[in-house]
DNA sequence: CTTAATAGTATCCTTTTTGATACTATACAA
DNA sequence: TTGTATAGTATCAAAAAGGATACTATTAAG
């Protein structure tokens, strides 16, 4: 398959998976099923409340992720990967197998130069 | 395969495709195999030379593309992608796939609240 | 009456990304 | 000597993304 530049889709995909945290989000969610606001919170080190709220808010409209709301006092609102959203799996998967391997072509690469230099 | 949260190398493989233009450069390269800037900035409209430049060089640091000078005036310089860009391949493709399919649930979405408001 | 817990908002500030525009070097051609 | 083509830089401005912090609503427990 030849994609034709100007009909390009991996920007729609792209926009998804961007953001500091929305992949490590969805895979908090992919490997535990469902999480509450706080859970996320916990898991996700360094995110404030108002990016967790805020990365969740453009997964749910994406249709990725479902919220449901407890009706309690205090709030207990839970997170989950939808069906739909499952379909970015292999993509997730894909990415990070690349990602693994990247890593160690670029230290590689580091270290030819350093031994280069010292030579 | 269940990614650990904590060891995601998704981020890696975003940051690489992760920009307003990278996608449609790279696919530009792989169609056409080797361009030079002039036809890059011709192909990829509204980019700016400052951007195309940026781009171009954070892929070639990355070793995705490779750029070769031609000693000559006016300069001509071109850009292709490298084997190991080749790499990224499957996961434009899968990425361009699913976005096509999100296109098509984006506007099946719409259409659903557009009948259920009319009625 | 006060405190605690949860899931947020609201506001302001900083950093990063992107864009517009002007400028440069070089060799050849008219 | 002026203009042209190519592949850039440099500088400043605007916009987008991200972060810090404070604040809110609600109910039950003490």
């Amino acid at each position: 398959m030849t994609i034709e530049p100007e009909l390009c889709k991996v920007e729609d995909a792209l926009g998804i998976l961007v953001g500091k945290w929305k992949p490590i989000i969805l895979l908090h969610l992919m490997k535990h099923g469902t999480q509450r606001f706080s859970e996320l919170k916990r898991n996700v080190p360094g995110i404030t409340q108002k990016m967790l709220t805020k990365q969740l808010r453009e997964l749910e409209d994406e249709d990725i992720i479902e919220r449901v709301v407890y009706p309690q006092v205090p709030p207990k609102v839970e997170y989950s990967i939808t069906e739909y959203g499952r379909s970015l799996d292999p993509i997730l998967a894909a990415m990070h197998e690349w990602g693994t391997n990247h890593t160690i072509h670029k230290q590689q690469k580091l270290m030819k130069k350093t031994t280069e230099q010292s030579s």
